[in-house]
DNA sequence: CGGCTTATTGACATACGTCAACTATTGTGG
DNA sequence: CCACAATAGTTGACGTATGTCAATAAGCCG
């Protein structure tokens, strides 16, 4: 890893707040891979070998019920470390992870992680509330597929990442439609017929920009108020 | 509390490793409800004021997107506990709390708790894994949402409580069918169904005691591995 | 036992998935 | 930069899964 790279780690909210002299032997045994978008870190099912951290890119954790069918659980972004819960119990992933971008992955073999957890009060702390907001992201998740529709669903994605006040926005879609379907738990067709479901709404869509016309309109609709 | 109680609140996997001093003045400002079935712990939107263990008992978190839907993101059982992220991360609740059974709760105050993780190692590690945990529970569920059918998740949901690498089970459902369907991501009625889909698996039901009498085709049928 | 709640069943409506054809977009080599 | 192929997205027709509503049956509790 570069100095930069070494930075860019240090000051992750994961590692920042950590001694000195553990985050140097933890990192000592990293190291940063630049991969392509589509390439595989891990599949389901293998034991924990590492904790990962997005510097670059972006990554999209995805679940297997047999070799056929495959959904996307979350994705990941730069700054984001995943797959914790793995490492520290020491249980087999419950789900693969593949770049969907030109990523670049910093991997930490996870013994490394598990001894400085052990010796180093601040990191613990810091993974606490790591996990903390993962367990919210996925709680959210869970309410988003029970309580809502399709177009409703999409809807309330696009106003996450619009993270909308205001009357009117433009988002850029961070992943192409097939995959953001999966995520949503739906079909690429049926996303396609949500997008036009919310064109009634003031959606409009050219490529991977979004147009959020009337935002008003579009919150009522998802029945979108921050805590769902 | 009596003495049985903080014993047993002693020994639970989250405080049992903590050091003693801290454990004291952390037990010092919690205290013990006794409440029937029906009773409403707290409410989505409400700014966390406790941290909640199930002593005795049973516990549903409720997602609600207005007033009118409902919906059970996940139950919690004696010796759980529950609702930490919001504690941690000063964030409002995501979900309600309400007791699906008579149950014994123990609140602890979440100043209180912080001020303790704060000052003990050994329980910042003890919530590192309870959320680790926490966080597959959720993963297994988000992944069985997206990948199941509703009569697969209802059989998913016997195996798991049968636990079966058996050939047969008898299981009790620890809730009311209404509630488990909302668990599940389906009404009622769609739950009856699914268990008469189920009956030519091998599974038939009588009350609340449901017989697996055929675990290998039920397995087959929910793509069930463990992982999933 | 009688009244209440909960669960089941049937009829029907709707949402969503599947398949196939078509269109648009992206990437690549000439 | 174009031509083409490959990939991704859209649309329509249709089937299945699930929700809704209403009626009935079963379980539960005083």
């Amino acid at each position: 890893m570069n100095d930069a790279d070494l930075e860019r780690l240090r000051t992750n909210s994961l590692f920042s707040t950590m001694s000195q002299a553990v985050r140097e032997s933890l990192f000592e045994g990293a190291f940063e891979l630049d991969m392509p978008a589509g390439s595989t870190l891990f599949k389901q099912g293998e034991d924990p070998r590492f904790l990962y951290v997005v510097q670059v890119g972006r990554v999209a954790l995805l679940g297997h019920s047999d070799d056929k069918v495959e959904t996307v659980v979350e994705f990941f972004d730069k700054d984001d470390v995943f797959i914790m819960p793995a490492v520290m119990l020491e249980l087999p992933y419950l789900m693969s992870a593949r770049t969907v971008e030109d990523s670049s992955i910093v991997m930490i073999p996870s013994h490394r992680f598990r001894e400085a957890i052990d010796r180093d009060h601040a990191l613990a702390l810091a993974a606490v509330r790591e996990l903390s907001a993962h367990w919210r992201l996925l709680t959210r998740q869970v309410k988003d597929l029970k309580l809502r529709t399709a177009p409703q669903r999409l809807g309330a994605y696009l106003l996450n990442i619009a993270d909308a006040a205001a009357d009117e926005a433009t988002v850029e879609l961070p992943e192409q439609r097939g995959l953001l379907a999966r995520r949503l738990g739906m079909t690429p067709e049926n996303l396609s017929r949500a997008f036009a479901r919310l064109r009634e709404l003031g959606v409009s869509s050219k490529g991977r920009t979004i147009s959020l016309h009337d935002i008003p309109a579009l919150r009522e609709f998802c029945v979108y108020d921050d805590l769902i």
